[in-house]
DNA sequence: ACAAAATAGTTGACGGCGTCCACATTATTA
DNA sequence: TAATAATGTGGACGCCGTCAACTATTTTGT
């Protein structure tokens, strides 16, 4: 319960930060994007096989406002549109290269404004801001976040292999040759998909995928775990074994005998998951295809 | 200089934040306000003799959305406009009691809300956030605040009234009889004023008075220093060092030999200004009328 | 002392952001 | 196969906020 004086407190720090970021806003509006535009490409820069609607879910932004904004980034050449092979009511969206430069333009704008904000501090005292706002982030997003879990639908499918190539990518520095695996991977598991003997679960994040894990069938009474990945504001809450627990639980339901998985030395984080919910290392294949030094790990798991 | 990983530090804290203050705000909206509107009520509950213009400055709105804003405030009968007598073009502004009202009901919901966002969090977590926003904001401001000293304008008298109080009443629980001495006091300094003799300079944060410091001729070499203040979140960063210096250089100017001050026990902050320009104490005087054990100061500086 | 400049407030016109509703087209479900 | 849902579009509209022009009054400069 907060007293009265912390409220005061909120804000005021409110007041100040916000008349700061003022000034970033004014910047981006300088440039001739409106917030909401910036925000718009912002998230069509960063989704993979994007369309109108991923948009409007992932932004809260009225349909057809988006629709208008779309047309208008097309006519200024910052987009191009695209009809589905496999949905024609869907258009896929992609920046062109003129909408990417303009997108790191406005970034670099931000970006620029933020560092002039802060650039008057001491490297201790921004160092103690971040470490500060960084705390506060993560203990209102614990404490406010709201976390789901549901079997996969159709359009996780593109955030499945985007965000795993990503994380994977980002963490781990992986070649090309992995990102082609992934897909490879991701939709002979869609294609094939069982009900009766695989699953996919998304682990939603208000409203937005934010993690999955899934279980095919490798053999009689034998399953290989998949695609297992939690985004990394989300780990160290305990979402990586509910996940864990989903797909454990689905294999005894389905009288699988034995789980396994393959995965790369060194997932730190991932591997006390297993750990704790039985698995065991059993041996290393080396795949420097892949990157410098990566070894793939093979766990098991006897139910 | 902030580095990428900080950078992303800020707008991932951005991100959570203004999408939990995306709750409070959309509240005032459901209760029929604008933003800008609950701000603008808060801005004329808080100040005395409040007009248009003087909001127009302080909240940095357009005028003439300011001049439609307040009719529709009047319609509604939120406020009461009423011309001033000593200048026609202005017309002073004031809360209804419907309008306090209403703008109570906005707070309680402003604040029922920041309560909500915070209440799955732990007491020790609450007041860690707390503190962290505490230290950021005061870092920020510190770092980016614009002070400026200037000469008095007509305009500023309400704000060195209404100011002078709140700061004492607030801080030392002093009684009605404290109230009109202070607007005594301060009126007959204008009325009196002379700038050969007097001087009462403002200072400025960002364009909004936040400080003041006075000097009037009390004897033939002899004066008096008077309205010597400072908003709580600008001490202890030199300033009042500074208003010191302006108000004392200005003696020297004139040359009075000895400056005197009166001040309530227990100024902490005020009393080691005092001392490092060369105060020092020379008698009490008991004023217990003011407030409970209030007792009054008598300083003295010779030049 | 008087003209010029500044201040306080008002009004009209306008543009952009965002919402609501209706609708066309295509997929999915029952 | 019919009902329902999903994707995207267009029309109408309201609110927020800005710009420019204007009146009335006060202050300033010479």
């Amino acid at each position: 319960m907060l007293t009265q004086d912390q409220i005061a407190d909120i804000q005021g720090f409110n007041k100040v930060y916000q008349n700061l970021f003022k000034m970033v806003d004014a910047a981006i509006v300088e440039a001739g994007y409106s917030l909401t535009e910036k925000e718009v490409l912002l998230e069509i820069s960063k989704t993979e096989r994007c369309n109108a609607n991923i948009l409007v879910g992932q932004l809260g932004i009225d349909r057809s406002y988006m629709s208008r904004m779309l047309k208008q980034f097309e006519k200024k050449g910052l987009i191009r549109k695209a009809v589905s092979g496999t949905d024609s009511r869907i258009k896929y969206i992609q920046l062109t290269d003129f909408g990417r430069e303009e997108f790191n333009r406005l970034s670099d704008i931000q970006n620029r404004q933020i560092t002039h904000a802060f650039e008057k501090l001491s490297s201790e005292d921004t160092d103690a801001i971040c470490e500060a706002l960084v705390m506060t982030r993560n203990k209102l997003s614990e404490a406010n976040d709201v976390i789901a879990f549901r079997p996969f639908k159709q359009s996780d499918i593109e955030y499945v292999i985007s965000r795993h190539k990503t994380l994977y990518y980002a963490e781990r520095h992986l070649s090309g040759t992995f990102s082609a695996y992934v897909d490879r991977i991701v939709y002979d598991f869609v294609d094939r998909f069982d009900p009766e003997t695989d699953c996919l679960n998304i682990l939603e994040c208000n409203g937005i995928p934010a993690g999955s894990i899934a279980i095919r069938k490798a053999g009689e009474d034998t399953a290989q775990l998949r695609f297992f990945m939690l985004e990394p504001e989300l780990r160290q809450r305990g979402y990586g074994n509910r996940l864990m627990d989903l797909a454990l639980d689905f294999c005894r339901s389905r009288n699988y005998k034995t789980v396994f998985l393959l995965t790369i030395t060194a997932q730190v984080i991932a591997r006390h998951v297993y750990e704790t919910h039985g698995f065991c290392k059993i041996s290393d294949t080396d795949k420097s295809e892949w990157g410098e030094g990566v070894v793939e790990e093979y766990w098991e798991c006897r139910l």
